[in-house]
DNA sequence: ACAATGTTGTTCTATATGGAACAATAATTA
DNA sequence: TAATTATTGTTCCATATAGAACAACATTGT
């Protein structure tokens, strides 16, 4: 029996790694989330910034710069530089706060729910077809699972 | 009750968002394994790509540059790059294929075996932290759907 | 009140990264 | 065999991204 091209078992590695749990989570991040900002990106021109600025300020009425940065652990000034597109885009609107004067409230505007609503429907499909091979109770068992990580990942500091 | 910074509950979009599934894996990713890439590159002096080739071929053998990029899901070229740079450093070393000479066969070196080691031992206690919110069968049943899901993301189209 | 320290948002700069095009080789098809 | 198509590894280039330093303002402590 000759070896061909395409043999090799590339998910052997998933039990083969010293950290197979952490090494699946980066994986599936990998396989799935990181595509989906490219995907953002070609079908609406946004970058993941700027994407992450839409999807908070969907679900917060206001927030500043910074809480966004915090919601989403990205750097400060990857998020200011996604302000000034995204306002110029007239996806966000900015006012400045009166208590204080360094920061300003943003928030999103009519077209920014247009945009985001549009990405939100690819993106709820993608997850379907993702979590589409557990059963439902595997899938509710899952979501449990994974809100607990992620609500002690939020308390970790950055 | 006056409204204090720091009163704003970041977590609360875990559960706003459209796809909350899949926000809270990105969300870990971007939480835990990002920076861990952050760390592996202050700490050890390689880049992602650098890692995942010692990661590879820790595991296996010997593998082609584009099996590599196969397994890790990174671009090609990015692997390509990363090739030259552990060859200068010694932690891989490439034979060519008699059978191909489009390609070359890569292979770890005990030095490149030597940081692998120091590498995973900070990654498994990484992990071990991250984990360490679950219960014995949580993280037993966790494991079990996390590699239903990744088996699954490897079979997917790239 | 004043100094020291912290915070916010910004710009500058360096770098990691991915897409596209390319040459060399292999595989496929006529 | 000849011609077309696919694959591998590479270089070039454009861009997203993060760190560092900074100015403006706020907070804290003496």
């Amino acid at each position: 029996m000759v070896k061909k091209k395409g043999d090799l078992d590339y998910s052997n590695i998933f039990e083969a790694v010293e950290f197979p749990d952490a090494y699946k989570v980066s994986y599936l991040a990998n396989a799935i989330v990181f595509p989906t900002y490219e995907d953002v990106r070609k079908d609406f021109g946004l970058v993941r910034a700027e994407y992450h600025l839409l999807l908070c300020l969907a679900h917060y009425p206001e927030l500043t710069a910074q809480e966004v940065a915090r919601i989403t652990r990205r750097p400060r000034n990857s998020i200011s530089r996604a302000v000034h597109r995204m306002l110029d885009l007239g996806f966000l609107k900015r006012v400045p706060d009166p208590s204080d004067a360094r920061q300003a409230k943003l928030q999103i505007t009519k077209e920014g729910k247009i945009m985001h609503k549009k990405i939100s429907a690819y993106l709820v499909e993608r997850e379907a077809e993702i979590f589409s091979i557990l059963s439902d109770s595997e899938r509710e068992n899952f979501r449990e699972l994974i809100r607990k990580l992620a609500n002690f990942a939020s308390t970790l500091k950055r």
